[in-house]
DNA sequence: TGTTTTTGGTTGCAGACGCAACTAATTTAC
DNA sequence: GTAAATTAGTTGCGTCTGCAACCAAAAACA
């Protein structure tokens, strides 16, 4: 089985393509993930953001820094918490966040053509599965990889 | 439909995996599948690599670059096109190939678990079609995404 | 209340990757 | 046969990413 290298292949083409689509603009596919759930999700904050992606919370941060420069959202610190950053999309961003939204749906449909509906929905949901088996796993072994067979 | 971010999930999971089990070894995650594909390919070229793995050839060239000056593999110029150089494994390459194909088994064990025998043959069959329809969908647009909706 | 631990976030560093420009060898075209 | 085009491979450059070390604010504990 070679699940790996196709989840591979399939996201190097992906930011391919938002490579792509974003030629144009200051942000480039690294950014592509968190504007549009920070756009779903008015006022996430930072580290919730790298959960919902399974990011390192470095990351999460230097695209957010990238965003921020770029005009497309805003960074409001806490109330209550002065830790966490509140982080919440500006109008600016709306052309390029409909841009986006179009190409998504345009990519999706490309990947699944000649499937059928069942065969869609049966895939979305067994690879939502495989990314929660990997956070498990990795989670479980935690740099083990020395120990024997 | 989140397809592309699953596979993003998966990869990034994935690469971190392969990562720490080649830790005591000279090179890293992203030699992983090249080494395996030319112990499964004696003799591959380097084009042959990055079109079996939907990879850049300039990826392939400093992978295998690595994966020399590591000696785990032998590069042969072809006899017959001297711009060919054929691959080939090392003896000294064979214990970090048998330990990569076991990460790799168990590590498939690991994503798929849960699934039935029949879900995790057509996970992968689907998979494999995302593939081909992205490489497909990439080639027809070729840098189009500024054209109208 | 003061000390320790946890949590949210930032940054230095290094690896992985694609793109574009380049070279050399081979093939095609005239 | 020579010029042009194609093919295999290399390299400079910039982006994306995780890890580890770090900081400050909040929470837990004594």
């Amino acid at each position: 089985m070679r699940y790996t290298i196709h989840a591979s292949a399939i996201n190097r083409y992906a930011n391919r393509i938002y490579t792509k689509c974003l030629h144009d603009f200051p942000i480039g596919s690294g950014q592509y993930f968190f504007l549009l759930r920070i756009y779903e999700n008015d006022g996430i904050s930072l580290y919730a953001l790298a959960q919902m992606g399974f990011f390192d919370k470095g990351t999460v941060s230097r695209g957010v820094q990238k965003l921020e420069e770029a005009g497309y959202i805003r960074v409001v610190p806490d109330e209550k918490d002065h830790r966490i950053r509140r982080l919440s999309v500006t109008e600016a961003a709306m052309p390029i966040i409909q841009r986006l939204l179009e190409a998504k749906e345009e990519w999706n449909q490309a990947l699944t053509a000649g499937m059928s509906d069942e065969e869609c929905l049966l895939l979305e949901e067994l690879m939502a599965k495989m990314v929660q088996n990997a956070k498990k796993y990795l989670d479980e072994e935690e740099s083990q990889c020395t120990q024997e067979h």
